[in-house]
DNA sequence: ATAATAAGTTAGATTAATCTAACAAATATA
DNA sequence: TATATTTGTTAGATTAATCTAACTTATTAT
């Protein structure tokens, strides 16, 4: 069983994975707020412990294993979050630190639990999808609002980045998870998007806000 | 804040001062599985701490602080195995070890959300009473069923000791918290008790398993 | 191609939590 | 009371996770 500590590593180089190609001893420090010399011995001693593969001055990559937990933590978080929002009714912003020291809870039965109490939920309430028991994660496709035309309707979808200040934006806009966006009018300048809501009163998000954005046209 | 282990040292000896008067090193690192050296020199720090009084080859005492902590760890203890209990539908003897970790979470809203979905419980699942938000504990006096007469019909109300195996028990002689238990004979020979339960049939409780539960007279 | 910059590594220290071996103090017993 | 036993303490080591300072290797830019 691996330590919390290095459970939050894996979990870091899982998710760097994702975005970057290479998670070189740089972006792991970084991620995990640690100096380059404890990011660059933690991999050595992971490596040891069979989580990843490991050379000097090389970017370090998830074995099979240490894939399958990173996936199985991100599972725990998101199923936790659905748990917290769904059951406990929590909101959206609220979720993540909790979930974030609920993920190391060693019990098995607490998370089938919570999985069969959400009617096995594929989506976290921010649209990220739960991998399965078997760390399997279902591609979703979605869209980039800001790379849609005008006069198009979308569906909010997901997130691509949930930190607190946008969820808590996206609350004062009231703008949530499966909310239908209708984009009147792209601003030429600075590229803002003037919206039109489902209670038909006018928003104007910006081009960042639009890149935080994932839609399904409708 | 205080490290999971140590919040781990304040709650044994919380639990150690309700029973002994004296918390020994030696009854602390038998109680927490450890060396007496590693529970020396814990007490040591936890006194730089401020969370116990610690005067060499004395007993260790809790400061208020400590005390305070103490009760409030119980709390999130036994709110969490209520609400595996009453929410996620867990039997009360898998609840113990998964509270066990859920305790040490840090977010007050989290255990006063369980709390108000419970409908602010006094009791946990074993009928230990749950320490209030100030860590004030209601103070139940039930009686040890080893010490009444038979004739005597009673209620069970708590558990002295909620081992997994007392829990099993029960759960096999279908006795549950509340269950009516009518003393019918107590065998002088090894003090064992024969007992009619509700749904009449009489079972036979050896004098160890009586000395494990806690009614009241009815 | 060489110098400047960035990235990665080594060495040595620190803190928390643990251990064993050896010794000291307190308590119990004969 | 003297001795034996139990209890508690000190000293020194270990492991996990972290740091800073100094150095080396790679990469980038002129």
């Amino acid at each position: 069983m691996p330590t919390q500590t290095k459970e939050n590593y894996v979990k870091a180089i899982y998710f760097l994975s994702q975005e970057n190609i290479d998670v070189s001893i740089t972006e792991l420090s970084k991620k995990m707020n640690v100096s380059k010399p404890t990011a660059n011995n933690m991999a050595k001693k992971m490596q040891e412990n069979g989580w990843l593969f490991y050379e000097k001055y090389k970017p370090v990559k998830l074995t099979i294993k240490g894939k399958r937990l990173g996936a199985l933590i991100v599972r725990k978080h998101r199923l936790t979050e659905m748990f917290l929002s769904q059951v406990m009714s929590f909101g959206w912003e609220e979720v993540h630190d909790i979930a974030e020291e609920i993920e190391h809870i060693n019990s098995n039965l607490f998370f089938d639990r919570m999985d069969e109490i959400l009617g096995f939920p594929t989506l976290d309430p921010h649209g990220s999808p739960i991998p399965d028991k078997n760390g399997k994660v279902l591609k979703v496709n979605y869209l980039n609002l800001s790379t849609i035309k005008p006069g198009q309707k979308v569906r909010l979808c997901g997130l691509e980045n949930s930190s607190k200040d946008l969820l808590l934006f996206l609350n004062k806009k009231k703008i949530k998870l499966g909310s239908v966006l209708s984009i009147l009018h792209i601003e030429k300048f600075d590229n803002s998007f003037e919206i039109l809501l489902e209670n038909n009163s006018t928003i104007l998000l910006t081009f960042d806000v639009c890149l935080s954005l994932l839609v399904k046209e409708i």
